[in-house]
DNA sequence: ATAAAACCTATTTATTTTATAGGGTAAAAA
DNA sequence: TTTTTACCCTATAAAATAAATAGGTTTTAT
């Protein structure tokens, strides 16, 4: 299961990229949007700039914008980056690969073999919908 | 992430579907083989035993045997049983569905869409690959 | 200057996962 | 029939992770 950090950020961009007309946009316009606590919303949206996909403004009249186009946003990028891996174990992870301790031969482990599949499975959706995608529908 | 407890319900699984030449298997043994905590794993084996696929026989001379054809042990009954749901949304689980709270309409949310895809994509190879795939590489 | 807003770091609280404890119960061997 | 063996069950503790909060700092427009 998705963490509620990643699916406050699938909502944050999503409102984000709603209100693209708009120069900026508030934590506050979006934490009251989904009743999500403002301070909670802020680590996230830091993420989300620390890791290019959104721009800021401080001051009076600042907020948040998409940086990147919607489409440029692909799901797994955000996954990723609050949830941590997207793989059912640690040993077939791309990004975040750990070997699993009680594993004697990988190579020999039958499990392993299953769960790459259901990695480049869950991969092929996510990493080819982005963000755009998500707009579309709503 | 697969949690250790369906890791261990993995490895018992293979364990036993290894050693099915023999009447019984004790927990010590495939405790020992993986390094699992003895009583962990009871439990564990238990909740297979509950669930139909494991039989057990007490007393001495006892332990615990596969009941199931290892090809009728689809890999998604294991994750369910020891995990809970597959989806990676609430909202989108077939067998522990919930509504996502700050979520005002379902059929609007563009997240909800994917996420029904990417669930499917890994049912695809989680309801058809059993025990018997994992046993077969190994 | 002042107010408004993002930025940053640390801490606390809550929840879930993992593991342990200790006995109860049934079955089989001797 | 006694004893051993090992499953069965419930409760609790420890550890890890996730979620939320706190309080100050910096930047910018007015």
């Amino acid at each position: 299961m998705l963490s509620k950090k990643t699916k406050y950020a699938f909502h944050a961009l999503t409102y984000l990229g709603k209100n693209r007309d708009q120069k900026t946009v508030l934590i506050q316009d979006i934490s009251n949007e989904y009743g999500i606590s403002h301070k909670f919303l802020e680590n996230i949206l830091l993420e989300l700039k620390k890791a290019g996909i959104l721009g800021s403004k401080k001051g009076k009249g600042g907020g948040y914008y998409l940086i990147k186009d919607p489409k440029d946003v692909a799901l797994s990028k955000v996954i990723r980056l609050l949830d941590g891996p997207i793989a059912l174990l640690p040993c077939v992870s791309l990004n975040y690969y750990e070997p699993c301790v009680e594993c004697k031969d990988e190579a020999a482990c039958g499990l392993n073999k299953v769960m790459i599949q259901v990695r480049d499975e869950m991969l092929n959706v996510l990493e080819n919908k982005t963000l755009a995608d998500i707009l579309d529908k709503e």
